[in-house]
DNA sequence: CCGAATCCAGAACGATACTG
DNA sequence: CAGTATCGTTCTGGATTCGG
């Protein structure tokens, strides 16, 4: 168990660990790019909405079917704070009826890293995790 | 740009992709395991009390004065938090005046992989990131 | 020193109905 | 089909006060 210093993965030269963060700024506030970072995509249909684009460009209403329970009024205006992040592009066909389709920018396509890093921990420690998301939606 | 397949890192057998886990299941809901952990720790000060004690065992008071800002109701709030989710153990010695430490578990530590990885893609884009979450909070 | 209890303001979210 | 407007609820987090 090497995670703090993640060893194994700092052939890259460039890789900063948490530790090497905390030793240049040990005050922490919001002003932590990490907390900053989370902040952004951390509500309850973001990722989601993130996720259905991983697959490819989609109408409004396709995302309205794959993404169940969101409303129509969340999904737009997740579209439209994603689409202010950078991270969407929105497209829209002068037609009738309108047509208007969505897909990931290279920023949008990014999230791909740390999401699928925080997946694969994820599936670790899942019957942990699952236990916990039903203990903390039964409250 | 590969980050949606990550073939890079492939070299680990048991590694996961977001799309490998879109094709099992394509519905997206609340049940998605990426969702759960998420929203496990994604709220005002859970990162960053992990990220103080991602330096060691400390004290109520020293991460009242690390973590700025942050009151005491919710400081003890998070912290109780993790350790009903088994984050952080919690050591109280019967003296007076009272002395309360407060240390990563196992699976606390583990958390340093998925924020590493958030850590790296920040930095990545960091001037993006930045500019965002000011306009996000002039809201 | 550590933490519990209370009250309250604001944000996030959902349901519904409506427009081009 | 895509998006807007309005209203009401729920939840989060902050301020303050009190107790062991």
């Amino acid at each position: 168990m090497d995670a703090l210093n993640s060893e194994a993965r700092k052939e890259n030269e460039n890789y900063l660990t948490l530790q090497e963060l905390l030793h240049v700024k040990s005050d922490l506030d919001e002003s932590c790019i990490l907390h900053q970072s989370l902040s952004l995509i951390a509500d309850k249909w973001t990722l989601l909405v993130l996720m259905a684009l991983m697959q490819g460009t989609k109408r409004n209403s396709e995302l309205q079917r794959q993404i169940k329970g969101i409303s129509p009024k969340m999904l737009t205006q997740t579209l439209k704070t994603l689409i202010s992040y950078g991270m969407v592009d929105r497209k829209a066909y002068p037609e009738v009826p309108p047509r208007v389709e969505y897909c990931l920018t290279e920023f949008g396509i990014s999230t791909a890293d740390p999401l699928t890093a925080l997946l694969n921990w994820s599936v670790a420690w899942e019957e942990q995790l699952v236990k916990l998301y039903k203990e903390k939606v039964a409250r």
